[in-house]
DNA sequence: TTGAAAGCGGTACCAC
DNA sequence: GTGGTACCGCTTTCAA
């Protein structure tokens, strides 16, 4: 069913089925109502590339995913942060387009879905220091929101997890217990996340008195085996730590083995916070006492991309704005088997 | 840059313009590679809307997110499916779209789609007894394709893991290395990848001459909590499995707690195989020694989706082929400091 | 081999 | 308040 055919069913010319339609002031209440009744009959929707054609706007959103043939690995967290977005998308009209792409031409990529005229704007992750793909959506002036941060360069909207807070607030919770000495098992510090979470560590650290103390302090590759070789090594070194921070849930996986491998208790001799964006089964029983952040908040995250993507979209004027989510501070039940 | 600008440009009609473009035959050499050359210095590439509005084709593919408020949860295979077919998509000038409805509104969502005339043909995912989706898409005649399958019903083009065989086959492989009694934790079997699952394990049982013990199976919610109760329990009784087959990474690192707990060593006195579509630690060292599947066979799985819907779309007349997809077997390198 | 012109299904500016 | 009509950017038929 398209306008054509609905106006002639109904009489009436295309322009005022269009306008009753489209809320537009000027039809009568009488004709409006019977229009409307007739779409909602005949399940008339307009044709969006049709709309697109007519309007300039397609009512898209680009999300473009670099993926070489080398580094096959999709970021888990990608379909939490899309679904998050499309649920935004769906109350206010819109729709997503997922393009993949070399990792090498991302940059192309975005052009040619601006060229193409498919996207009214796009959706950019993990940016990189100097990122060529910025520099492209700006002299594109392509409306874009970016899903973290480098760090220097924050000229751009963007929105971020705030994950100096949570470590911050992680270690505050740790010396709270009455931990002293607390170790970090983090991400590569090449990493934004990662840094912003060191900074966090240490600033809490040095807020309390406490020296910051290097040998407690590990970065790399986030790798179960990685979380087990570290545990194991603090806790056989002289003066171990007490507590621990760690970057993710696969690390952790290991350093518990290495923390129950020694006859310690997780919550009683031994306590940890974990930082994951990826926790599917903390609803679920999860043992693990304590966590800072959910996939819900990767969903929020995307929510908030889309919502300040269109907002910019739908009012250029406006300068776009930055947002920095916080994420939750989340304590186990400790029913769990380790909880002594 | 559209088309008018660009024929004004080389001072030829739209017509041939378009044409030389599309590799029509006659339009002379000549033309045809000042065209092309035009057309890559000045970076155009075609409106996507309106060449959809003109041929009536969208080259899109829809997908379709079902997610309650209450189940907030997002299947975690779901990105790496897409970013399969992605793949295909950006190879055979297709783009995917994403939209998300209610649990109760999916057929709907669907509907308007086809109405809307945005896609060509969608994919669905975890199909039901009596689906009313598939109902609704073999109404409307919109080319479509199943990931997964219902017991009973397969008058539909689908795509699915080979469940029943990746279990036989684990199953035999615990058999091969001695063991007799060989446990099953599954996930809840009103689900069709978990009935397939058992069938596999008591068809690999029986093949071999061996009772199947009703005791040594159990299926629930895949959570860590059930894969550590279920595993005490298991070791805690008499005659204990020496073995077992669990149906999902996050009941493994429960059971494996129990495993543990119970000073057994994973390897040596006792030997799992797990089988599940989120390991996305596989390849980073991961210490859990046998799996089954990866997160690559669903982004394969996510490809063939897409190969045989878009052959479909393109050659109507042919009877869309389904695909069993077998799962890969994958002998973990036993580096984990679990292996005695 | 090339070009003019009529759609595709809408929107929006006119005039009535 | 309503209707005629000229686009939007491309494909495709028909005529040259």
């Amino acid at each position: 069913m398209n306008l054509k055919e609905l106006s002639k069913l109904i009489g009436m010319s295309q322009t005022t089925v269009s306008r009753a339609l489209n809320g537009y002031p000027e039809v009568s209440e009488k004709t409006r109502t019977l229009v409307q009744a007739a779409a909602v009959e005949h399940n008339y929707q307009p044709n969006t590339r049709a709309q697109g054609l007519a309007t300039g706007k397609s009512k898209m959103i680009g999300y473009v995913l670099p993926m070489s043939s080398q580094h096959e690995m999709l970021n888990p967290i990608f379909g939490d942060f899309l679904a998050g977005a499309a649920q935004t998308y769906s109350q206010k009209g819109y729709a997503s387009t997922l393009s993949l792409t070399d990792n090498d031409k991302e940059a192309e990529a975005y052009r040619d879905l601006h060229a193409k005229g498919s996207v009214d704007g796009v959706v950019l992750q993990a940016p990189r220091l100097d990122d060529p793909r910025i520099k492209m959506l700006k002299e594109l002036r392509l409306p874009f929101v970016v899903h973290g941060r480098v760090p220097g360069d924050l000229d751009y909207p963007y929105v971020d997890v705030n994950n100096q807070r949570a470590f911050h607030h992680a270690t505050e919770f740790l010396l709270d217990l009455g931990h002293q000495r607390i170790a970090l098992i983090n991400g590569n510090e090449h990493l934004d996340f990662a840094q912003r979470r060191r900074a966090g560590y240490e600033a809490a650290l040095a807020d309390n008195g406490i020296n910051i103390d290097s040998s407690l302090m590990f970065a790399d590759e986030m790798t179960e085996d990685f979380g087990y070789r570290t545990m194991s090594k603090l806790l056989e070194g002289d003066n171990p730590p007490t507590a621990a921070l760690i970057s993710s849930l696969i690390m952790a996986i290991g350093a518990r083995w290495a923390i129950e491998e020694k006859g310690l208790r997780l919550g009683k001799d031994f306590s940890i916070v974990i930082h994951d964006d990826d926790l599917s089964y903390l609803k679920n029983g999860g043992t693990i006492p304590v966590f800072t952040a959910t996939r819900s908040s990767v969903r929020e995250a995307g929510r908030l991309c889309a919502d300040i993507l269109i907002d910019f979209i739908e009012n250029p004027s406006l300068q776009p704005q930055s947002q920095i989510l916080e994420a939750d501070l989340i304590v186990g039940k400790s029913t769990g088997p380790y909880q002594g």
